[in-house]
DNA sequence: ACCTGAACACCGTTCAAGT
DNA sequence: ACCTGAACACCGTTCAAGT
């Protein structure tokens, strides 16, 4: 990239809804939630703040726009899997990368559960969970399940991205934080000071993985629930 | 003017971070997070704003203290449950009431993972999964998975309680949604929408708890990965 | 030490006025 | 129709000044 590029205001293109979203997950992954402000979108465009209320109804719906976009892309690139249970973890992998590149997007995804993005979501994993032989009555819990613990992570980064200086690496802020859980009374949390050394050395990614098949062993313990078949029979393939 | 002589008197409501605090609660609880101003908070406490910032740094200490709070408070409640599966269970029950109460608190939830309302939910969940008989390489994952399913639900309740007015209740505001999950293109969202009926007459709660006991059974097929050992030996007993 | 409240530097949103 | 930007009604936070 030459160094001398600076952002041309002048606007060669008209206005409109699919530029402005744009614009704003230019801002919110340079410069994180706080730095997406009205004026400094209207600015980014070179125009007036008012401009956006044309296209857009508030900032409520521009974040939730934005929201919609990166998990539509990410959803439309990771459709492949040709084995439900791989597809799963690729759907989630998928999403705890893109929430890695922006980060802004694991709060937003705590939204009205009837946007495209939460829908997409839900439609994936529970698509698939289908597929994997889950019975009819447990497919809603089992969806549920998944989803809301991707949630809590997406959410957990999206907090960790906003404590630690956007270029201090995942290794380094997992060891100052290892560093703090060491330091606890052992007497009033032992477990977690036992899991300070664990926490300075593991892999996120891997871990976050290792939640989703421990669920879905979990899923895969639930069988059709008639009390006439044997424990055993017809286990589920996972 | 022998003003040391006089004895100053103490408002018997003195100011204090605990009393701040509290006010804060109050009107969280009673409005939201959107409620808490530095300015209604102050005048909740018959003083000026800038009063507040003698005792607490900031607005986000305030949120933080105020999780703390809520949260230390859950857990003192739920202290009992002999059998380390029913302590679990009455955790996790504990802090799906206390979101209900305490919306708010299910967004505050997402901070320093060194925060005492963070670490005491982890110490509780990961301390009952050692007496489970959790192996102790199975046990950073195992709560990890646990808490950030909590987590996910508790933010979810807590966007839930955001989006519909105050005095809805949790069976009108299931209706709604599940209105907008029936009206989907079923091309598009085959598995949503059969899901809408089961969304509209579910229990929140009881599949919250459905999710909890999805998750221990899936760590309950954990072993202690030593290829000596038979598969089916000492089964977790959960 | 503790509290007051005006002042400051923002913010999202609106709207008369322009093209 | 679409855009402009000043204006409005807020915010969190600071700080000289008071007790």
């Amino acid at each position: 990239m030459a160094k001398k590029t600076h952002r041309i205001e002048r606007r060669t293109d008209a206005l409109s809804r699919e530029r402005i979203v744009a614009a704003a997950i230019e801002i919110l992954d340079s410069g994180g939630e706080g730095a997406l402000t009205v004026r400094a979108l209207a600015a980014h465009l070179a125009t007036g703040s008012g401009a956006i209320y044309w296209h857009v109804a508030d900032k409520g719906e521009l974040l939730a726009a934005a929201t919609d976009e990166v998990i539509a892309r990410v959803m439309s690139e990771v459709a492949g899997g040709t084995k439900p249970r791989e597809a799963i973890r690729a759907v989630a992998l998928g999403l705890f990368d893109a929430i890695d590149v922006h980060p802004w997007v694991g709060t937003q995804l705590f939204r009205e559960p009837w946007r495209p993005a939460m829908l997409e979501i839900i439609e994936s994993v529970g698509g698939r969970l289908q597929a994997l032989g889950v019975p009819h009555a447990a497919q809603f819990d089992s969806a549920s399940a998944l989803v809301h613990y991707i949630l809590g992570v997406a959410g957990q980064n999206a907090a960790n991205a906003r404590v630690h200086a956007p270029d201090t690496d995942r290794s380094a802020f997992l060891t100052s934080v290892a560093a703090q859980w060491d330091a606890l009374d052992p007497a009033k949390y032992p477990f977690v000071r036992q899991m300070a050394t664990q926490l300075r050395d593991h892999d996120d990614r891997a871990q976050f993985l290792a939640g989703i098949d421990l669920i879905l062993a979990g899923i895969g313990t639930v069988r059709s629930g008639g009390a006439d078949e044997p424990p055993d029979a017809a286990p589920i393939s996972i």
